[in-house]
DNA sequence: TGGGATACCGTGGGATAAAATGGGATGAAT
DNA sequence: ATTCATCCCATTTTATCCCACGGTATCCCA
């Protein structure tokens, strides 16, 4: 399997509804995703196998840090599993569109092997600064 | 197996559909391509072979850099996965065409484990270029 | 070696299936 | 009783599949 690809941009309805993007829908086929904030500027959205190894870092973490219970819980407390239905629609629930500060669309971006939740504004401005790439590239693309 | 060689150039019909050249057609037989950007003057087409270790170099650049997923979701954004139909056609997405600032004519570049996407145009410029390689020739056909 | 037949390749267009989105009805929880 | 979530059905748009045609190169046979 490839990883999660490409830039998918689709509308919330007033339920909160959202379709999962179909190219992504055939990759996990079935299984619930979790659906959590690590970083300020968007959600992360993992599937099973992924999460697997997630889980297995965080409670890593919770035993070796002194207090690394802090840390855990604050990215649990807010975590949530999510499903696409029948239509391949998920639904976010209401804090999730406020923390990205989220109107009627929302941006799905694929990485890999996670799917990143952005605000489509968000995800532009953040294209637009430059990255100091050079390096890497030739590294990375050989 | 030779790598992808030589030039050819084709129609994009009205549909964004664009026949992938016979030859390469033989060699990747049948699996999906990645297509995707990280230098701008062209697109890049990879096999899965050569994609699965690309892919392997993203995640471990995005674990090694302090913000290394940076970079990784600004190439997966733009990535796509592709594949031939029965007649052995491949569809370009619109902003495909609009990056490299293609018409109606795409020229397919063999670059041994790699496919280049070029605005004809663009690649005879290029061409044109004086490119200072005299100490590497004889290191490389001996 | 020349000529015809055949398969393949590049290109075009219509039909069919899937995806994206909207709205109502049912059932559970507060 | 009211709110909220889930299930079910409907509609428009978009993408995929399928068939069709002309040109070119290859193959085969005389």
């Amino acid at each position: 399997m490839h990883g999660f690809l490409g830039r998918h941009e689709y509308q919330i309805d007033e339920k909160g509804r959202v379709s999962f993007p179909s190219p992504f829908r055939r990759v996990v086929s079935g299984g619930p995703l979790v659906l959590l904030q690590w970083q300020s500027s968007h959600l992360d959205l993992f599937p099973s196998e992924t999460w697997a190894e997630i889980q297995n870092n965080l409670l890593a973490h919770r035993r070796a840090q002194r207090d690394g219970g802090a840390y855990v819980r604050r990215i649990t407390a807010s975590a949530v599993e999510v499903e696409p239905d029948a239509h391949g629609r998920i639904r976010l629930p209401p804090w999730v569109r406020e923390r990205i500060g989220l109107a009627d669309t929302v941006l799905f971006i694929g990485a890999l092997d996670r799917i990143e939740l952005w605000n489509p504004a968000s995800f532009d401005e953040q294209l637009a600064e430059d990255v100091d790439d050079d390096g890497f590239a030739a590294q990375i693309f050989g």
